[in-house]
DNA sequence: GTGAAAGCGCTAACAC
DNA sequence: GTGTTAGCGCTTTCAC
């Protein structure tokens, strides 16, 4: 037996082609009983709209394409990261009656631009979501746009107005952690930095300095240490905050991974968290709950924003090129207190 | 400007779309200098072939399926799991002009099937590949071979000849961590056993039987706790076994998120790894070098085994029914030695 | 080797 | 409210 089509459904329902599109799409306009006509036969046909049809016809598809940066370009703790946001997007496409293509980019390839426009020149999709850190780097953004493509982009920090985007508030939440740990009784809270490549982070320091401000502490950059978002970069900034010999007494690593370095280092080196030493992270990544002591961090709400995200584009809202619609989404990351932190000693 | 189509080309090169066709197609009987103009035409219109178009014409998209267990079901860490085949997929799909099209399911629900159906139905999906444990679960396999879908089944364990499938050993490579084991002088080799809809996991612990009779251990079902692969049922299963008045002094569990629950609860009872105890793992999280000590751990290769898959169908090897010629490719998995197993104590 | 014509299954624009 | 008619941009015959 072949597929069913459109054809097939309409002679069974007695109505048109067109009657059983708008019946499909759920465009108004058809009378209840029509409608329940048309849908007995969908269903006993089994029909199924060919999206390769609908496509061709409506000159979009209804794919949404997620591009983020290649994992495998580096380290995989990414992971779920990555997998936070496919879910996020997911979900609003099992509601929106889309698909979702999933295009991992290495920004490092000269050619990024051209691939990305490939991908959207043969797959015309409804819309991209581009997410952190390639969100934010202009060469991306524009390639997409140049394609005339709805693009959200799921940010982190800077509220640039000239995109759709959803975002989080790094900056304030990364204060309220700091201002935690002072509350704790810490005075000398020390900050590993991470790759400068990714905004986000750099927000997670300014928060930083906020929360020391706020708290009334006084900021010195000799506690502050780079890292590149590494395990390893945490190791060895941990290494080189508490050998010093006024060390800090609280750590807070711009992500989990270096937070992670932290915690390892500090038992090598004998250093009891948190009892000795208090340490936070950023992320709550899987490995946040595992590690002993498990890590008080910040969760970024992903899987929301990336839900968010596609609802727009799904929803039709950033057809339109007018800058002064477009803005910005803001979903709140929240503190989750485990472990990894405790009263200042002494 | 509007972008180009196959008349725009063909009309610039001075042929017909055919021809066209052809070339982009990279299908023979066309004379190398006629290809040629046409490639330059195309480079110069930066002509991108519409692949809902093209789709429709063929019956046929270029679209990979990728079917696994929807990881937000119950716990995250599989999402290495999900990124390493998604990976895997995508570098074939680069060399093979294809895009992937992800589809993470609950196999808990009822209508799993009828919505696999409704994805084939709508995509045409040029193959699908579906990821243990789906991949061993009939109601899966059986809704996807109706449709007529080309299908590889990324499996493990079993060799069940009936479709093609792409496998690792685990059995035997299970085998050959218990004899390492015990080639450190261990007696008492504990198991931890998995989920039991997980197949492959039920291979892990045939081969740890084999390693130990390989040893000249004798089995005791003593030594078998069940855990169900999170890290929580690691922790409670690892409490249980070393609580007792005899404990084991290695613990081999069927993956690595119980085995980090394993190192966990050995911290917390102060029993340490490696010296007192040994304990190693499978999968080769990410989690397994982070984890300190780090993990000995067997790595699967997922990657390699997504790409095979990918590769298999993209390449029109599995368009027939001829069950003869239907097979596994078996991909070796290894194992990582790290810090979690040493000598055994005394 | 190359080309002409006929669709693929749908949506869009308009008529009724 | 509903139907008619043209395509969308390709691949597929099959003819040359």
């Amino acid at each position: 037996m072949a597929r069913a089509t459109i054809f097939d459904v309409a002679e069974l329902a007695g109505v048109s082609i067109k009657t059983v599109s708008r019946v499909v799409n759920r465009e108004p306009n058809v009378r209840a009983s029509t409608r329940e006509r048309v849908e007995k036969a969908v269903a006993e046909l089994s029909y199924r709209p060919d999206q390769s049809a609908r496509n061709l016809a409506s000159h979009r598809s209804h794919l949404i394409g997620l591009v983020y940066d290649d994992p495998a370009a580096y380290e995989l703790p990414s992971a779920g990261y990555v997998i936070s946001m496919q879910q996020g997007v997911l979900s609003a496409c099992r509601s929106g009656l889309a698909e979702l293509l999933i295009h991992p980019c290495n920004y490092r390839q000269k050619d990024v631009g051209a691939q990305l426009k490939s991908l959207i020149a043969e797959t015309r999709p409804a819309g991209i979501i581009v997410a952190a850190p390639l969100s934010n780097m202009p060469k991306i953004v524009r390639a997409i746009e140049e394609t005339g493509t709805p693009i959200v982009r799921i940010s982190t920090g800077s509220k640039s107005g000239k995109q759709y985007s959803v975002a989080t508030n790094d900056r304030d939440v990364c204060a309220e952690m700091t201002c935690y740990l002072a509350s704790l009784g810490h005075k000398r809270i020390a900050f590993i930095t991470g790759d400068p490549n990714h905004k986000a982070v750099a927000q997670r320091f300014t928060g930083y300095q906020d929360g020391l401000e706020q708290s009334g502490l006084k900021f010195s950059d000799r506690l502050v240490v780079a890292g590149d978002n590494s395990f390893g970069s945490g190791e060895a900034c941990g290494e080189e905050l508490l050998k010093r010999k006024n060390p800090p007494t609280a750590i807070f690593a711009a992500n989990d991974d270096m937070a992670a370095g932290v915690v390892r280092v500090a038992d090598r080196l004998g250093i009891e968290v948190p009892a000795q030493l208090s340490v936070a992270g950023f992320d709550d990544t899987a490995l946040a709950r595992q590690l002993y002591p498990s890590l008080t961090t910040i969760r970024q709400p992903l899987e929301e924003m990336a839900e968010r995200a596609a609802t727009m584009l799904l929803q039709g809202k950033c057809e339109d090129a007018d800058a002064d619609a477009k803005g910005t989404e803001i979903v709140p990351a929240t503190i989750q207190i485990r472990e990894s932190t405790g009263p200042a000693p002494g």
